[in-house]
DNA sequence: TTCAAAAATGTAATCGATTACAAAAATATT
DNA sequence: AATATTTTTGTAATCGATTACATTTTTGAA
C-alpha cells in the first residue's frame, strides 16, 4: 500500500461493475445482497484494503458510535478500575469511548459534559465531581433522549439509572466489624458527606453504633478530601485526643495507609491501639503493615455493568428507563489492622 | 430544547437570509467575514445552540481531529499518568483521544493497531507489549504518513520518534547508590530482556559492577513479568540462597513492596539484610515500611511531551521526522529501603 | 463621477456511506 | 409460454460542513 487516497465503495463498486448500494449493502452482510456478490466484493474490499468511513456513516445514520465517560479523577485505583471495565465492553460491542475527568472540579464537568454533548456522544456514563452542586449541564443529554448511567457517585432522588454498591451496608458492616473487635471510640474519616457515597456509609457508620448502643462522638467524625495529607492530618489530631479513640474507619486505602504510617511513626501500634478499615481494596491494602482490612469495590464490574447497561439500550436490547439502580456486590475483607482478637 | 433535529449551518443561513458559506466561515472566525455578519451569527448560533458537526466536518476535511493512545496496559500508576498526560494536551489542543490497552498481549496489540487505523486517527501515541517481536503493525500508520510516537518501551534503532528516560543511567545510578551503601551481592529482579527498558537498566547494573569491580552473578538476575507474584517468588527463591544477597534492584516498585513483604514475613530486615532499590516511584513507594527507595519516572511528563511533540507535527509546528529521541528527567529517590548506613 | 482594488458574500461541487424507491433478473405458478 | 412472485441490483437523494471560484459590494484614488 502507499500514501495517497484510500478506496472507497465507490471504486470498488466500479471495479466490480456494480453498484455501490450492493457494495454498501454487502459489507453490512445484508442478506438481500447475493452471496455470489457478496463474496466478489469482500474480496476485493480485503485485497484493496479498503476501510469504512466512520465519519461518512456517521454523518448519515446520525449515530457516532461513541460512549462519553465522565470521571471526577483518573488516578485512583478505582477510577482505573472502572474505566477497564468500561473499556472492555465499549471494545467488545464496537463503541468508542471518549474520556474526560474533571479533577473534582464542578466547573471542569460542566465543561466536560459541554464538550461530550457537542461530540455527539451515544451515551454518556458519568460519576459526580466532588462539589458538584447542580446536576443542569446533564439537561442537555435528557432533553436530546441521549442516555446517561450514573455510577459510583450518583445523583440522588430522581429517575436516572445508577449503578453502585451499597454504601450503607459497608459502612454498618465495617463498623460493626470493630464494634465485634471489642472498639468503643471508633473515629470515622471520610469527605464531603453531601455525596451519596459518604453520607451513607457515615450513616451505615452511625446506625451500627446506635444498634450496639454507643453514642456517636461527633468531634470524632473527620471529614476531609481524602488526600494522603487528610490521612496525616488526621492522624496528628487524634495523637493528640485523650483518650484516643481505639479504632478507625477510613473511606479510602490511601488515607488509611498514610494514617497508619503516621501513628507507628508517633510509636503507636495498628491493632493494638487503634484498628482500623479501609475502604477500596486498593492493591496498597494488602501490601503494607499491617495489612489493611477493607471494603472490596469492584470497580472493574461497575464499570462492566455501567457499560453495559447502557449499550445494551443503545441497542434496542433493553430499555434504560426501566431500570433504576443495579447494586454491585461488595464485601469487607478482613486483614490484620482490625484484628484486635488477633483471630485469622 | 425539545427532542429533535439538530440545528445546522443551514438553519442559521435561512434564518439570517445569508449563504451557508458565510456561516462557516464565520464559526471558523475567518478573517474574511465582516465583523458585523460575525456578530449577527455568532449571536443566533448561541440561541439556536447550534453544535458543529464533527463527522460532517471530518468527512470533508479528512481530518479526524482525533489520536490514537496505545498502551500495554491501563492498570499501573505510570500507565495512569502517562495517559493524564496525554489526555490534558489532547484536552488543551481540542483532539479526541481514542485509547487501547493490548494487556500486554502482542496478538491484541495488533488487533488495536489495526482499529485505530481503521478509525483513521490523525497520529499515534504507542508504547509496545511486553512480547511485541514483530512491527509491522506500525507499517500501515507509515504508508499512509500517520505519525507515531513511540514511549517509554519503543522500537530501538529505527528513526521512529520516541520519549523515554535514560534507563541506562537509572540503573546505573541505582545499583551505584546499593555499592556506596556496602553492598556487594546484589541482585536484580526484572522483566523481558527483550524490552529496551530492562535490557538498559540491566546493562546499567552490569556496567555499575563492572566500574567497582564487582563481579557479575548471573544466578542473581531474575527475569520474570513483574506481578506481585514475581516478587514473592523472587524472595523465596533468594531466602534459600546462602549465602543470601545483600541487595536487591527490582524494575518495579510493586514487586519489591511484596518482595519486602515476604522477606519481612521470614524474619528479614530491610535494608540491614538486604538493602532495596524499586523502580517508578509508585505512590505505595513511601506508604510501606521501610519506605522504599526507587526511581522516579515522570509519566505525567512523559505523556505530556508525547503528546504534544505529535499534536505540533499534525498543526504543522514542527516536523517529527526531526525529532529522533527525547529523554525525560528521572531522579533516583533514596528513601529508608536502601540506607544500610543509617543516612537520612 | 469613474473605475480599480479590496472586502465581503454567494454558488455549487465535494467528502463517502446509507437507503427509499424503482427496476431488472431469477424463479415459481398456472 | 405467459404471468405472478421473489430475489437481486440500481438510481439518486441525503447527511452537514468546507472551499475553489465567481460575483457583488464597498472603499478609495484619480
Amino acid at each position: 500500500m502507499i500514501k495517497g487516497k484510500d478506496v472507497t465503495i465507490y471504486d470498488l463498486a466500479t471495479e466490480l461493475n456494480i453498484s455501490v448500494a450492493t457494495v454498501s449493502r454487502a459489507l453490512k452482510d445484508d442478506p438481500v445482497v447475493s452471496k455470489k456478490t457478496k463474496k466478489r466484493i469482500f474480496e476485493l474490499a480485503e485485497k484493496r484494503g479498503y476501510r469504512t468511513n466512520h465519519y461518512a456513516r456517521n454523518l448519515r445514520t446520525q449515530e457516532t458510535n461513541t460512549i462519553g465517560f465522565m470521571i471526577h479523577e483518573l488516578n485512583s485505583n478505582f477510577a482505573n478500575s472502572v474505566l477497564l471495565g468500561v473499556e472492555k465492553v465499549a471494545t467488545e460491542t464496537g463503541y468508542d469511548l471518549i474520556i474526560a475527568h474533571s479533577s473534582e472540579s464542578y466547573e471542569k464537568e460542566v465543561a466536560n459534559a459541554k464538550n461530550l454533548f457537542n461530540k455527539r456522544v451515544d451515551g454518556l456514563i458519568a460519576s459526580l465531581s466532588f462539589d458538584t452542586k447542580s446536576y443542569d449541564h446533564f439537561k442537555l443529554f435528557a432533553d436530546k433522549g441521549i442516555p446517561v448511567v450514573f455510577f459510583d457517585r450518583v445523583e440522588k432522588g430522581n429517575d436516572n439509572t445508577v449503578v453502585i454498591i451499597d454504601n450503607y451496608k459497608c459502612g454498618y458492616d465495617a463498623t460493626k466489624h470493630l464494634i465485634e473487635q471489642g472498639c468503643k471510640r471508633i473515629a470515622h474519616i471520610t469527605s464531603n458527606l453531601g455525596r451519596n457515597v459518604y453520607s451513607e456509609r457515615y450513616r451505615g457508620f452511625r446506625d451500627a453504633l446506635y444498634d450496639s448502643k454507643i453514642d456517636l462522638d461527633e468531634s470524632l467524625v473527620f471529614v476531609d478530601n481524602l488526600s494522603e495529607n487528610a490521612g496525616i492530618q488526621a492522624a496528628k489530631k487524634i495523637l493528640r485526643l485523650n483518650p484516643m479513640p481505639d479504632a478507625a474507619f477510613i473511606t479510602n486505602d490511601f488515607v488509611a495507609a498514610a494514617f497508619i504510617k503516621t501513628l507507628k511513626e508517633n510509636g503507636k501500634k495498628v491493632p493494638e491501639d487503634i484498628a482500623v478499615v479501609g475502604f477500596n481494596n486498593d492493591a496498597i491494602a494488602h501490601l503494607i503493615e499491617p495489612s489493611l482490612t477493607t471494603v472490596n469495590y469492584p470497580g472493574i464490574e461497575m464499570g462492566e455493568i455501567a457499560a453495559r447497561t447502557l449499550i445494551n439500550h443503545l441497542k434496542g436490547l433493553s430499555n434504560i428507563h426501566q431500570i433504576n439502580t443495579v447494586v454491585i456486590n461488595s464485601e469487607l475483607i478482613i486483614r490484620k489492622s482490625s484484628l484486635k482478637k488477633g483471630k485469622l
